[in-house]
RNA sequence: GCGAAAUUGGUGAAGUGGUUAACACGCCGGAUUGUGGCUCCGGUAUGCAUGAGUUCGAUCCUCAUAUUUCGCCCCA
């Protein structure tokens, strides 16, 4: 009694981290659905499942990521170890990956290019509000050494066919080029000559931008619809010859993909490696808040040299799992979380326990999902917990009927009861269940959503 | 880093400067001595985010802190 008074009473309770999450439940259901559907996608185009350290040295992000990115200068979770290393935890993944690829020497192997995907927690020392988190997941791929605008569609493809999926509908994806180191260059530089006199006109985040990320000032929310904005130079402007028909190579092969996309001059990306191919995924369902970006990604074909790799190009996209899961909450997708026990095994005294235990056990092991009771509660509390577990049958066990090697079975959905032999239950359940799973294939399983092929063209 | 709102049991919530803080759901028990899900009855134990202040007295008023939510910034 004291006890539960100092505990819950007294003292301060611990909490999680700011903007971190428990997922448990039925969101850990949700998580690990979608989870599944990303594997098996990620195995269909045949991806790599590569896994890397929470924790790099600090070095890596600033001279991967970039120095001129908020996410580097002041939002990476930093520390120093006791060995006086200094640390941060990863706050994105395409760094850590191009760094094992270098590392590792993967572009060494027989088999190129090489595909990798990842699914992991991220880390940004932000303000939490919906959709951003300081902890997040994120699941995303990168393809190294090819430098096909071929490999640019796949890569753009393949989010938004995980979402297509699972079901989500209002999804807009939007491209960008940034072109060639050269092209990136002189627009910048151009960028900035355009501004410059309008200085004054502009907020006042966009006026430090100017120097610092030009690019940036284009989706400027204040300014939005600032006119010298709207009649800034675009990047596509200052393509030279080679990024454009890079460029419209890659839009040719998402047409034939089937994969509907506008080219939008302002999205040009907060991450210093990108160049050419530049893209978002936003979600467009009502509701959705502010941070509506479910993923984006690009090219970054100088990043692997800059991490002292061999010149390496690379192309990739990130996804928060996240806000992927708030995306299909808010169109309300039913996913096919499939929850229910096969079997739960009632017993009452320690004889009927004793069996009940083993008999657990050899049904769990024969491949069936078997719960019993752990709580000493009566016949009608079991009861009870069986129909919460929704399970499928019920197994009651009987000093009288095991001493002749027979256990009462229950459908729990027709009521129908009858006593089988122990020695043919596995072949008893087997056969019945069976039956209950062509009832379920039609919801179950992964399937295209009818909107997959035909496109509607409502641009 | 800046701004706004919120925080009442296991859960959803109503409410008040003053003896026992509604109601509902859930859970446990009983009616039903080993066949439940309906119904009826009872129970759910010093619970109002944390700390300080004002007051004879604070869950309520004030301040601070934490967390959550929403927006800015930025990003997935």
């Amino acid at each position: 009694m004291c006890g539960a008074t100092f505990l819950f009473g007294g003292m301060n309770m611990i909490t999680k981290p700011k903007g971190c999450h428990d997922i448990y439940g039925q969101e850990g259901r949700k998580w690990k659905y979608v989870e599944e559907v990303i594997d098996m996608v990620m195995k269909k185009y045949h991806y790599d499942y590569i896994r890397t350290p929470i924790f790099e040295a600090t070095e890596l992000f600033h001279r991967g990521v970039g120095e001129s990115s908020d996410i580097v200068t002041k939002e990476t979770y930093d520390f120093v170890d006791r060995g006086d290393r200094k640390m941060t935890l990863r706050p994105e993944g395409t760094a850590g990956v191009v760094r094992s690829y270098i590392e590792n020497k993967m572009y060494g192997e027989a088999s190129q290019p090489i595909k990798l995907y990842y699914n992991g927690t991220m880390y940004r020392y932000e303000r939490p509000q919906s959709g951003r988190d300081r902890e997040l997941t994120q699941f995303g791929v990168e393809v190294l050494g090819s430098e096909d605008p071929m490999v640019d569609a796949e890569v753009i493809s393949l989010p938004v066919n995980i979402y297509k999926m699972l079901g989500l509908k209002q999804i807009k994806v939007n491209i960008n080029s940034l072109g060639d180191m050269e092209s990136r260059k002189r627009y910048r530089e151009a960028l900035i000559e355009y501004f410059r006199p309008h200085i004054d006109e502009l907020c006042e985040d966009c006026r430090s931008r100017l120097e610092k990320n030009p690019l940036r000032i284009l989706d400027c929310k204040v300014d939005c619809d600032n006119e010298i904005i709207k009649n800034a130079p675009t990047t596509l402007d200052y393509l030279n010859e080679a990024s454009k028909e890079r460029f419209d190579k890659v839009i040719s092969y998402l047409g034939a993909l089937g994969i509907e996309h506008e080219v939008n001059p302002k999205i040009v990306r907060g991450l210093d490696y990108y160049c050419h191919t530049v893209f978002e995924i936003e979600a467009k369902v009502e509701g959705f808040g502010s941070q509506n970006v479910l993923g984006g990604g690009g090219r970054y074909d100088g990043l692997a040299e800059q991490l002292d790799g061999p010149k390496t190009p690379g192309m990739g996209f990130a996804s928060g799992l996240g806000r992927l899961i708030l995306a299909l909450d808010k169109e309300e997708i039913k996913l096919p979380i499939k929850e229910d026990v096969d079997v739960f095994i009632m017993y009452v005294n320690e004889d009927e326990k004793l069996n009940a235990l083993y008999l657990t056990q050899e049904l769990r092991m024969n491949g069936f999902t078997v719960e019993t009771e752990y709580l000493g509660r009566g016949l009608k509390g079991q009861f009870k917990q069986a129909d919460r577990l929704q399970s499928k049958y019920l197994l009651l066990l009987n000093s009288d009927d095991l001493k002749e090697n027979v256990v009462t079975v229950k459908n729990n959905k027709t009521k129908e009861e009858e006593k089988i032999d122990l020695d043919y239950l596995i072949y008893y359940l087997d056969e019945h269940l069976e039956e209950e799973e062509h009832l379920h294939l039609g919801h179950d399983g992964y399937e295209y959503h009818e909107d997959m092929d035909d496109e509607e063209d409502d641009e």
